[in-house]
DNA sequence: AACACATCCTGACTGC
DNA sequence: TGCAGTCAGGATGTGT
């Protein structure tokens, strides 16, 4: 499933593809990829038709792309199952492609998405506080959002992450720290998979209330949360079925790295005793029933 | 404010 | 072999 790193793969790929074309015309076999798009399918390609990208940013796991129309860019989420595809204008049909367009430059991007939890929107952008909106290292610094990603926290490999407030903020949280780390309005990014692997380097057991986990364990579990998703970043993703995919349609590496996620009955590469999988508020949680074990006192 | 829970969706897999 | 049921889970919205 396309968390950060998997995002991140997919913008670099559109930066290097996409900006400065034309859209010369787009064709939506499934609406319901536009549901987020207010105006509707008819509305969507209206106004997106005859414009260019000039930017791909990203914040967590939302990626846009600044439009040649002032305050204007496309909205771009995978969900579940959403992959961007770049094809040239030739290439064989695809599965699951929910809406396509061509580009002036030959190119074709293809938004396949199975689950349809993934959407795509043309949605206003507006300024942002601090010196950049998101991540867009191959253009010129954005300081605009979409009002629609306005609300998304900045994520850990984000410049103007601020760690200090976070962890202020998890203080007064008393759910589970793998539900908070989830919580993309506090820290974007981390989905299942990156949440149960710092975790495991953290040694922390997903349901530990937030609350109770010190100040410097909590910096030590976002340095580990930095660190895997930055190495995955490097392996261009996960790959664990067939549903993420980077703009070529090609698999990333990072699952031969994984410890906890997906491991389960597999030996805990610190340990040795089997890696489990709990059922926890509507996930999978995969654990190491001896490293992480939840504490009754405070963490130190 | 934080929490608990439902909703969206379809292909792969399991068990009878 | 076929069919029904279960599972995968990110974001959002509602009610408490």
């Amino acid at each position: 499933m396309p968390e950060l790193p998997e995002a991140e793969t997919v913008r670099r790929g559109l930066a290097l593809t996409v900006l400065n074309s034309k859209i010369e015309d787009i064709e939506v076999f499934d609406q319901r990829c536009l549901k987020k798009h207010p105006g509707g399918s008819e509305d969507f390609q209206n106004l997106m038709r005859g414009r260019s990208f000039s930017a791909a940013v990203r914040r967590g796991k939302f990626i846009w792309m600044p439009l040649d129309i002032e305050g204007f860019a496309l909205v771009m989420h995978l969900g579940m199952s959403g992959q961007a595809l770049i094809r040239t204008q030739d290439y064989q049909p695809e599965s699951q492609v929910r809406l396509q367009m061509n580009l002036e430059n030959g190119l074709q991007f293809r938004f396949s998405d199975q689950r349809l939890f993934g959407s795509l929107m043309v949605d206003q952008l507006q300024p942002v506080e601090g010196n950049s909106s998101g991540y867009s290292p191959e253009t010129e610094v954005q300081t605009e959002i979409p009002s629609s990603v306005a609300h998304i926290a900045r994520d850990p490999l984000d410049a103007e992450f601020d760690l200090d407030s976070v962890k202020r903020k998890i203080k007064n949280r008393t759910a589970g720290i793998k539900h908070v780390i989830l919580d993309q309005q506090l820290v974007s990014g981390v989905g299942n998979i990156y949440a149960d692997e710092s975790l495991w380097r953290a040694r922390l057991h997903f349901n530990q209330p937030a609350n109770s986990i010190s100040s410097r364990k909590l910096t030590e579990l976002f340095s580990h949360i930095k660190d895997v998703l930055s190495e995955a970043v490097e392996q261009g993703g996960t790959s664990f079925d067939q549903q993420y995919k980077n703009i070529n349609g090609q698999s990333g590496y990072f699952s031969q790295n994984l410890n906890a996620y997906g491991q389960t009955g597999k030996p805990c590469n610190r340990c040795g005793r089997l890696i489990a999988r709990k059922s926890w508020e509507n996930r999978g949680s995969h654990f190491c029933p001896a490293c992480q074990r939840i504490r009754k006192q405070k963490l130190k």
